[in-house]
DNA sequence: GTTGCTGTTTGATCTAGCCCAATGCCCACG
DNA sequence: CGTGGGCATTGGGCTAGATCAAACAGCAAC
């Protein structure tokens, strides 16, 4: 764990909410650990003992159903946190996580985080902040799903990408497209095609570079139900 | 609120973990009030000031889109609370809700509750607990939005409904279709086609009463991804 | 270079569920 | 006891996206 990695811990929504000095307690236990692509972190059912954050690469938190299908419930990004609500109540997890690129993680021991939650109120409110965050990213996915169209998912997915970024502007898909599709609720094939329709819209794709010619046509497209134009 | 309200409001996950004397201590500003059928309680975005307790009817979470559409969210039952992390946080609520049938609601004040945790970690906890259980149940509806078919989420809801009854059951939609069809993602036209496709598996409807000749049947029905018979 | 693997694109077809519209059913109200 | 307004069902046509299948590109190992 070098200082930028620890800027990194401290700035999460979830222990930022933390005094200096509670966060400077921790300082020895944590560790930062390397992970190949594709490394299973935990499994829906298991017992949550620990929650992660990630200092680089991506990570997807999904869920198998009895026949083998796999859906992507969200993929966590750098700076992010993940799986503390499941970890804070010493339950179990309610889905599965696997890293999607290669990943540098540091591992928050649950028992231990507990504990320190107990005397420090304050904590137990930022948890409830990052609990309710999650809350709000869940019901907005399930609009989502439910009122728009391909296309516009991944417009809006690429406008989430350039994060702000004004008139024309050049994004990286940061993982497989296979992945992105799966987490925007559609299969390959479809997400293939419905990002070629956004090609009108001034959006064109060389391998997994996208050059969006203007972010204000995007982001109306978006809004849009689309009836026709 | 006579003795039989106390109960529902002690008995919700929510209050439950809350030491007696805490809750007696609530006992004077709790008031239920009856609301019609219908009535707004909040809308998404206004400041998240209060949550409710359920001791009578059904509420149903919504969001309503830029052009009007509305998306149910989740349907909240007697004896279950709502809106507790949004008001939690201090925040704004971030999707809006309304009574679907004649109600009896308890509405506690943000403020209030808020400083009792300040002193009270335990209570922190509970909360904790409420928002991951809320957070479970979103997860679980994606998934099931995902790759469920209409009839299969129609047989899933019918089996909540029946809470773990066996063999033969009969149960009654607690509230319109058209409703039941938003929540679980579908149009009315569709719901009440998809309806009609159960009654092979057993499935009788006759007005809001529905007849179940073999819950295990139901069950099974869902489980699999239904590629044939 | 060749082989093979994995991820992406393209094509053709199929279908679930949406849209639009009509009709029917029930209950409330005069 | 009629009549009107909500909800529910039914019908027909349509389109988005799934499915099945094949071609294709990049990359690693040999």
């Amino acid at each position: 764990m070098d200082p930028a990695d620890w800027h990194i811990v401290r700035s999460t929504p979830l222990l930022s909410g933390m005094p200096p000095d509670i966060v400077q307690d921790f300082a020895g236990g944590l560790v930062a650990r390397a992970y190949e692509k594709g490394t299973p972190l935990f499994h829906q059912g298991q017992a949550a003992d620990a929650f992660f954050v990630i200092l680089e690469g991506w990570v997807k938190i999904y869920r198998t159903t009895s026949d083998g299908l796999e859906v992507v419930l969200h993929v966590f990004k750098r700076g992010e946190t993940f799986a503390e609500a499941a970890m804070f109540l010493g339950g179990r997890y309610p889905a599965s996580a696997a890293t999607v690129s290669s990943a540098r993680l540091v591992r928050i021991d649950g028992n231990a985080f507990r504990t320190r939650i107990r005397n420090q109120p304050e904590l137990a409110l930022s948890m409830l902040a990052a609990a309710s965050y999650q809350l709000k990213s869940l019901v907005e996915q399930i609009e989502q799903i439910k009122v728009r169209s391909a296309p516009q998912r991944i417009a809006e997915f690429i406008l989430r990408l350039a994060d702000g970024q004004e008139g024309p502007a050049i994004v990286d898909l940061p993982f497989e497209k296979g992945l992105i599709a799966n987490r925007l609720g559609m299969k390959p094939e479809s997400f293939s095609r419905a990002l070629a329709r956004l090609r009108p819209l001034g959006v064109s794709v060389e391998r997994d570079v996208v050059e969006i010619a203007d972010m204000a046509r995007l982001a109306a497209f978006v809004e849009f139900t689309g009836d026709d134009g």
